[in-house]
DNA sequence: TGAATAAGAAACTATTAGTATCTTAAAACG
DNA sequence: CGTTTTAAGATACTAATAGTTTCTTATTCA
């Protein structure tokens, strides 16, 4: 009946697409390479070639929208706020948004069917922006301190990774992300920690 | 060849030892009835008769491991630090020894196949002892503020529960705790936080 | 125009989740 | 103590599906 054959990148981008729109309505429990090949008007086979398992696929899939969409991040960002709690609320919303893509996707049910070492994969996935939002965040602290709004610039990185990897866990969890928690999370948080004394003092 | 037929709670219990420790090696994914039958030298349909899913059989065994256990968390937990800094390490240290049956459990896997109800089962197991915890940070605050080491105590319950939250997250992460990432949670975090003025101030 | 490549269809195999049936040990009961 | 009831355990069966294989033919490329 098919007369019309689509072959290489067009095709694979008509599988990504029914990949992410499964991923999205039954996630990745119940995903398969059958239902992908249907939705994607192909055959399994073709699937079978191209990735070893559904795993595979479902990150290729996210890895692809991700890297064409740059899920809103970029380093020029520019920002707007005349106060460290406003520029702050600015560069969280934004994380917030870019997190959406995973959290649409779910993210949580691949990570929990990833292997350890498939697990890095999801890792590093997810933290391939982490040198963006560190970069942004330590160009906020540079102007609070240059207005003198704050005392502490230099953080580990592991204190300065903390308010995104916590919106994380939310998302994980399923918990709502609300405005009121994304304040709490600065007045109570961040601002607290920014501005204290360093130990060294 | 079998004479000896177990019961009841006799039989539950050798269940419940096979399914946690197919958990522990396996993992949920890959974990299923018959070999939980296997395991426990019993057979598929005594499992199917008393649980639905493996999914609520894993759910019962580590709820049973943890109700048996109490997993470490008690009320009367006796404080015996001499600053708030000390408490509040001790207390961090518990509570990642009573994480840690999830981690061996590999909680995650389960989190991620779950589907929103069944995942607020889970949820709940996890914040069973959020009460506990909250309680105790509470003890820890108002003595440091009678020592007047602090200012705040009355916090919201999102930014109470951030510490708890937050080394969640390394764990479903496979990140590792160090004592390292406990000391700067708690000085650059946790310290700055409770010592800070209140907005209202 | 002919050869090579890869898409697509379909059939086949193997595994396994879940069910149903039957026998009999263990407990309950009179 | 003998009879009835309950539930364990073994086994066989069914249905679904993951993965493989084979074959045909559209598309590309030389």
């Amino acid at each position: 009946m098919v007369q019309k054959r689509r072959r290489g990148a067009e095709l694979e981008q008509a599988i990504y697409q029914a990949a992410l729109q499964l991923l999205k309505t039954k996630g990745f429990l119940n995903f398969n390479f059958a239902d992908v090949a249907d939705l994607a008007n192909t055959s399994k086979s073709v699937i079978y070639r191209r990735w070893q398992t559904p795993f595979s696929l479902a990150i290729a899939a996210i890895q692809d929208k991700i890297t064409t969409e740059n899920h809103g991040r970029t380093d020029d960002f520019t920002l707007t706020g005349h106060s460290l709690r406003e520029d702050l609320l600015q560069l969280l919303q934004r994380f917030i948004i870019s997190m959406q893509t995973f959290k649409d996707f779910r993210i949580t049910e691949l990570l929990g069917e990833a292997t350890k070492e498939e697990n890095t994969t999801i890792q590093q996935l997810m933290s391939e922006g982490n040198a963006i939002d560190l970069n942004a965040l330590d160009h906020i602290l540079t102007r609070a301190k240059k207005r003198g709004e704050i005392i502490k610039t230099d953080l580990p990185e592991e204190i300065a990774l903390l308010p995104f990897d916590w919106l994380r866990f939310q998302l994980f969890t399923n918990q709502p992300l609300t405005e009121r928690k994304l304040e709490l999370l600065v007045d109570d948080v961040l601002l607290p920690i920014y501005q204290s004394k360093s130990r060294s003092d």
